[in-house]
DNA sequence: CTAGGGTTAG
């Protein structure tokens, strides 16, 4: 055995010392493994002399572990590699998680490179024999398969992993899996199917009931936490919350937050972007002011939060005063999200030049979503020359931002240039650009049902359809007439009347009142923003028919009750 | 022989 590197860079030179002194590093090599590990990080150079003098199997292990996590996980897989070449060690079951976990750390820098990686560490491992012989080897190449974007590999994964291999972890793994990659129902589906659950199951299923805006199974989720659990961790609670919150159940929201005794800036935070998109911006401030009396530190994700709620609620002067204030007051420094928060409000107020200015003083490249936040801006106020703008600023930024694209394409029809609304379009055919279509989802009795603009798939389709031509006889009784400014392209008028009238929230309405009685609580969610029309149509209904109707859509929360909304037709 | 996998807002 080679003599213990005497070194004078080494972080533990104390422990190493020691060591030395007893001997312990002539007389058990192994010594030399915590000591290399703990290095790895702080002085790799060290760790690497410590390694060359004891190439074991153990020590390469846990120093690659320790890098793995560290803030340079691609020197794991460096040294996985100088592991190959050493003839004294030999990579096993114990390598591999570690290495698998570096891998996927890696991919947000370098997708296809690390992902070939990953794979390649995949390949290696299957050639010793240790592909499912091992429960951690299973959940790691899981993960990184999910982490790649690679559902099916990762639920290949999971599939051929022997039945005793099956453990929580593995099943929480390939939850996570489909949340990650927004299969929302799919990870609800999977969560029946499993026996035992814990924290982490829950987190995912209040995730999904998050974004699926599902109450029904989000409440049932809680419950049977409260059920089969002892207590709530802040982690738990804080998804609770927010699930709360983005199905626009603000009372039940509320009773989450005031029975959790361990809040943290993300629990505060979950609650004041909540009240911000509920309609009540002004609570969201105060609740702010509280958060701050009580000594916790806004962060980031906190101060978005801050400038929603004044966007919400028109209030420019104190959103202005929020960003300016945000180094001095809270030593934050305003990021892009920021200014683009600060955009949207000026741009929602109608101060079009204000934002325009902002965007150009910004002290960032301006990006994608702050040229976007005007461009919606431009929409609603009807300013055309700056909207082009706009869209050719998205449009140098992003060839395929179908939003631009769109618009554009309006503005120069409205224009009566058909020559270049033709160049538009077809530029957009050829590279297959279009806006997501419209998408709405009910939950009526626990069950969740999509549908699209025009969507005939639900089975009670009929009886959906006599519910809406029902609802358009009332409303036009009430003086209600379409409005159809809205609409992209110049298809003609009686279209566009159809086209709206079958928009996909009012068929998930008509399901909902075919399906509910007078006083109930219909919740929709929307996965883009609500158009005007449905927006007076819904508001009429909720008086005619004696309903409460939550719309969440892409950016806030709608309560419709008794003809009015609570976002006072500020949106 | 020692050690290791799943979760964390928009």
């Amino acid at each position: 055995m080679p003599p213990p590197p005497i070194t004078t860079t080494g972080p533990n030179k104390p422990l190493h010392a020691r060591l030395l002194r007893s001997g312990a590093l002539f007389d058990d090599p192994s010594a030399a493994a915590p000591l290399a590990a703990s290095a790895a990080n702080s002085s790799l150079p060290y760790a690497i002399s410590l390694l060359q003098a004891h190439p074991t199997t153990f020590s390469y292990n846990t120093t690659i572990r320790s890098l793995a996590h560290g803030p340079r996980p691609h020197l794991a897989v460096a040294l996985y590699r100088s592991m190959l070449l050493n003839p004294l060690s030999n990579p096993n079951n114990y390598t591999y998680p570690p290495l698998l976990a570096a891998c996927a750390r890696l991919l947000p820098a370098h997708p296809p490179r690390e992902a070939a990686a990953g794979t390649a560490v995949h390949a290696s491992l299957f050639r010793r024999g240790l592909e499912s012989r091992d429960r951690f080897i299973s959940a790691s190449m899981l993960s990184f398969y999910a982490a790649a974007g690679d559902l099916p590999a990762a639920r290949e994964v999971f599939d051929r992993s022997p039945p005793n291999q099956r453990d929580l972890a593995l099943w929480n793994s390939l939850l996570h899996a489909y949340l990650s990659q927004g299969l929302y129902t799919h990870v609800l589906r999977l969560f029946r199917q499993m026996v035992a659950t814990d924290e982490v199951t829950l987190l995912a299923v209040v995730s999904a009931c998050s974004h699926l805006g599902a109450l029904d199974t989000g409440r049932w989720a809680h419950a049977y936490h409260a059920r089969t659990c002892r207590n709530t961790t802040r982690n738990l609670g804080t998804a609770l919350l927010n699930m709360y919150m983005r199905c626009g159940d603000v009372e039940s929201a509320w009773s989450v937050f005031h029975e959790m005794l361990d809040k943290d800036v993300r629990t505060w935070s979950v609650m004041i972007a909540g009240l911000a998109v509920n309609g009540l911006p002004r609570d969201a401030l105060k609740l702010f002011a509280e958060m701050k009396n009580i000594g916790v530190d806004p962060d980031s994700i906190t101060m978005t939060a801050v400038l929603s709620a004044c966007s919400h609620a028109g209030m420019v002067d104190e959103g202005k005063m929020f960003l300016h204030c945000m180094p001095i007051e809270y030593h934050l420094q305003p990021t892009i999200e920021h200014y683009g928060c600060v955009v949207d409000l000026l741009g929602r107020a109608g101060q079009l030049e204000e934002a325009l200015a902002l965007i150009e003083t910004v002290p960032f490249k301006a990006d994608v979503a702050l040229w976007g936040a005007l461009l919606v801006a431009c929409r609603a106020h009807k300013n055309v020359d700056m909207g082009q703008m706009a869209a050719m600023e998205i449009l140098k930024l992003d060839p395929h931002h179908a939003g631009a694209c769109v618009f554009l394409s309006n503005a120069y029809a409205a224009a009566g240039k058909w020559d270049l609304v033709q160049e538009v379009r077809s530029s957009m055919k050829e590279h297959r650009i279009y806006k997501p279509p419209g998408s709405s989802i009910v939950e009526l009795d626990g069950v969740v049902y999509e549908f699209l603009s025009g969507d005939h798939s639900h089975p009670q389709s009929d009886r959906i359809y006599a519910m809406l031509d029902e609802v358009c006889k009332t409303l036009s009784l009430k003086g209600h007439r379409p409005s159809t400014k809205e609409v992209a392209f110049d298809i003609d008028e009686e279209d566009k009347e159809v086209c709206i009238s079958q928009h996909s929230e009012k068929l998930a309405l008509a399901l909902g009142l075919i399906s509910t009685r007078r006083g109930a609580v219909i919740r929709i969610v929307k996965n883009l923003r609500i158009c005007e029309d449905c927006h007076s149509v819904m508001k009429i209904v909720s008086e005619v028919y004696d309903r409460v109707i939550v719309v969440r859509d892409r950016n806030r929360f709608h309560h419709f009750k008794n003809g009015s909304c609570s976002c006072l037709d500020y949106w």
